[in-house]
DNA sequence: ACTTACTTGCTTGTGACAAGTTTGTTTGTT
DNA sequence: AACAAACAAACTTGTCACAAGCAAGTAAGT
């Protein structure tokens, strides 16, 4: 009679029902965050934030930093969608600036997701858990892509730098333009700067 | 018969005894914070592990957020004598270089010092208090300064940036690579990606 | 005597867990 | 095939432990 996405207050499966409730949790989570900080964000106010109850979210991740760990994979995977969107028809050199330009584009897009992300990413800083490793592996994988891409440039065979050391000194680039833009919104213009990015990027490969 | 500061257990003047009561919690802290994190660090371990009670850090300073702002200001002065003493003597593009170099060196000499200090920078994204305006300050003078250096150098005439992207640039590169240094100290050489820092730098002002 | 440095007791709020309730799924009987 | 009982999974509520923050007290310096 009626699909179990059509109405969602209908019967739905147990599976439907918890992906659904995830999926708000982490909505609500992403507002919370960007509004009050991972730290002063509960897990009580995301579960009645969500529409569910307080215990919810602690109930279904055990603790706090499981359930940063699962929102940080969330929003990792959205952004690797459109960075991959973005970098598919591109080669050489093009690819790494295609990357850039998909940033800046997420800026625009969804600031609050990127915003949230990275609040994230620094808030595991913090202490050592379970969530450090995932950040290490994003990461890991973000220098490797950065590595697999700058191979392929014509430009990079006579730089002195490693294709290791040019991803490192691409994903600081970006990391630390980000950070500076957390800290001070009004003084940064993350677009601008990642544009400049783009030629300093140019400069260091093709040195 | 006794200075006031050889024998600490005799009469001192309250500016002594509270001075040194700051002191010793900044190094408590500095240690907690490097094994446990600014979040996991509790005030009342602060006090105790200085020799004080569990109340002295709120007494003082009312709120973690505060006394952590000051924990700042004194990790950031630390680093602005060596940065400044490794300076002096320099000019032009040579300056940029030697900045480096001084913070190669403080993290080979203090790399605790370094570590609180990034991870209180990282911590204090979270959410939005007195704090953060610290923070803001504090980085809009280190690009300031970096505007200062840039400027009197002859190879960056020449530039397509101007001197303040250049300084946006600077910090987005110091900032992202003590980053992802603290995220994978194990994976990520940071002495060395400095030395690499060094070059793009080069190569982002001569350009 | 008075002020400043420091301590102790208490309140509140948050993370974590355990026990209970509701909703969905499977199996056995007619 | 239809129904109901048994089961499992999703979700809620009660409670504890611990840390921040505040207020009232004690000790040290002026």
């Amino acid at each position: 009679m009626s699909s179990p996405t059509a109405n969602r207050r209908s019967r739905m499966t147990q599976a439907e029902r918890s992906a659904q409730s995830d999926s708000q949790m982490f909505d609500a989570a992403i507002r919370l965050i960007v509004d009050q900080g991972p730290q002063r964000a509960t897990l009580a106010e995301i579960g009645t934030s969500a529409g569910y109850s307080r215990g919810l979210a602690a109930y279904r991740y055990k603790t706090k930093d499981v359930f940063y760990s699962a929102l940080i994979e969330h929003l990792h995977h959205l952004w690797c969608e459109e960075l991959d969107r973005s970098t598919a028809d591109t080669s050489g050199f093009d690819t790494i600036i295609a990357a850039v330009t998909a940033l800046q584009n997420f800026v625009r897009s969804n600031p609050d997701h990127l915003r949230a992300m990275y609040k994230l990413y620094y808030h595991t800083i913090d202490h050592h858990s379970e969530i450090t490793q995932k950040l290490q592996e994003i990461h890991h994988n973000q220098r490797k892509q950065a590595v697999r891409w700058i191979v392929e440039c014509a430009e990079f065979s006579g730089s002195a730098l490693s294709p290791e050391a040019f991803a490192e000194q691409y994903c600081a680039l970006i990391f630390g333009g980000i950070y500076q833009w957390l800290v001070s919104p009004e003084q940064i213009d993350l677009d601008q700067l990642l544009e400049h990015s783009k030629s300093s990027l140019r400069m260091i490969a093709g040195g």
